[in-house]
DNA sequence: CTGTTAGCGCATTCAC
DNA sequence: GTGAATGCGCTAACAG
């Protein structure tokens, strides 16, 4: 029931707590049959070294958190799985929130997290966030942020994405490629960088190709979106392909085309960032703008740890993309 | 860049450090004039309590722990949904834990955590654990664990579960009413709990109606899980449906058959556990048995407070089984 | 109602 | 090469 701490294993082999301590983290300054002996006990009894009392004497806490929107969802649980990789690395521990895309619930977070609970932070906003006092909070406490995927232009955290721009650019094309003539974008929260950069490489599209730009605006309420896309879908001027800027929407279009028995490629084609493998087996098989999630988590938890580590970030460490694929099937 | 400390605050106010930290904490015993002053110049500083000083002093973390297998899986993710609502509507963190499947890892992680970094832990076992010391200990130091969806049979932790036997019973018989008689039933690792039960569902349902059981064993590598899927959809007696016990082996069959040309339903039917939502997409959709996942990640961690308040267990809280829900559609 | 004191377990400085 | 003493920031027991 009680845990064994260092006190314990000095009396045990009548050895100081200090010498104890010293070898169990192997200071050079004890002899090596105090070490043997003291190593020999702590496995014996199954030590661990209470992480409360170190992380207050040390000011580090050997973990690290990560804000996301939401987890259920495959680009964050693959982010997830990459952050996860280089933290075990590290002998770090990862705490994980959700803010649910609520932009109070980020800043809470944010804020019980200020205080020594983490030596780092990897966020990816909330699609309601604008402002970003939370964070700029953490540059004054000294605490290294790295921001990923959906990031604040205005704030001076490195940052990882990928080539949201020119991956919208190149998904529009090979919609037009195809033969699309009146493609519309569904685009979630202008405010978020990440929109209006997709946005903004579909546009370019759209105008090199002297077409006319269209935006569908969605939402959090997916009956609502849904609802938006049926009548989107059922109008007169009906488009012949969607872009979507965030899979769900993707999925929903789907799910609209077959209800409204539009067939896929032949009355719309569709194209979606999405990281869902199983796009696949889709009817029919879903093109879709795949961005590396797992790098981004490997990419973005190795710059945090070069932080809190005090190596000094090269500029190019700054701002990492990591370019995103065009998977080619049936939708298009 | 310094970070505010109650001696700080006393020091400002003029107050001994008890005195802040029990107006912080609302103690009955100061006057309310006294209450208002620190708490406004707390607000001010935007002081955060150390959490590792408070930990260490109560020996609680406000923290638990989930390890889990993977997280890029839908059941996973939601279940880490529903724990995160829990935990987060009682104000603890949540650490992630991924074993990847790996026993040994497992190991290292139960280790770590065993020393007042958490206060309870909630586990899906990998698929290669057998033997549970590192779950013993866990009831020697006296942590509250829960176990969820994969739990070991011998181990006396709280359990929450769904009806696998029940639902794959439920599923063969699906199967079976839709015409299938040579049902091959594709497990994972059959020292998992889940999967036998999954299979014994299978089998009763099997007997019941007097057919012939036959189960395909795969493992972890999915290419071999491919080439054994293709070469039994290949064989001269090829089953005319496979009842899949995770979901990855549902997502290869369709692949198969798609590759194979062969007809779902017409030739093979399908259905397998699965909670990924986009199946209703698949070519044909796909009929699933959608396990609560959300839900069992909220009970297990409803189950988990409850011990860690010390509140007593009821006997009928020791086994949770929710049931799961069969979504017919088009492959049977 | 408020202050003084002690101690959680560990790492570190300073002695010897 | 080892031991004794100190303090990280907080809470709680005890005093007044």
């Amino acid at each position: 029931m009680d845990n064994v701490n260092l006190k314990q294993l000095a009396k045990e082999l009548n050895l100081a707590v200090s010498t104890v301590s010293r070898a169990l983290r192997d200071s050079h300054e004890i002899s090596p049959e105090t070490k043997e002996r003291v190593k020999a006990l702590a496995a014996k009894l199954g030590f661990q070294p209470n992480p409360h009392a170190s992380s207050l004497r040390q000011s580090k806490s050997k973990t690290i958190a990560v804000v996301i929107p939401e987890i259920e969802n495959n680009f964050f649980s693959q982010v997830m799985n990459g952050v996860e990789v280089i933290a075990q690395q590290k002998g770090y521990h990862v705490l994980i929130y959700l803010t649910h895309e609520d932009n109070n619930r980020e800043k809470d977070i944010l804020n019980v997290l200020r205080n020594g609970r983490v030596d780092g932070l990897l966020i990816s906003v909330s699609n309601k966030t604008m402002e970003f006092d939370h964070l700029l909070a953490y540059q004054d406490a000294g605490i290294p942020v790295v921001s990923f995927d959906r990031v604040l232009d205005n704030i001076d955290t490195p940052k990882v994405t990928t080539d949201d721009t020119e991956a919208a650019f190149k998904a529009t094309e090979h919609l037009i490629a195809k033969g699309a003539k009146r493609i519309t974008f569904i685009s979630m929260g202008l405010n978020l960088s990440i929109s209006s950069r997709r946005k903004a490489g579909y546009e370019k599209a759209m105008h090199k190709h002297h077409l006319h730009a269209s935006t569908l605006e969605c939402g959090t309420d997916d009956n609502e979106n849904r609802a938006m896309i049926r009548s989107l879908l059922q109008s007169k001027d009906r488009p012949d392909a969607i872009f979507a800027a965030v899979e769900k929407f993707a999925l929903i279009t789907y799910e609209v085309c077959h209800s409204l028995h539009l067939d896929i490629p032949g009355h719309v084609k569709v194209i979606g960032f999405s990281n869902l493998s199983a796009a696949a087996l889709f009817n029919p098989p879903m093109s879709t703008v795949v961005q590396p999630a797992f790098e981004i988590g490997k990419e973005a938890t190795a710059i945090l740890f070069r932080i809190i580590e005090k190596k000094t970030l090269l500029s190019a460490e700054k701002v990492i993309t990591i370019p995103s694929v065009i998977v080619e099937r049936k939708s298009t």
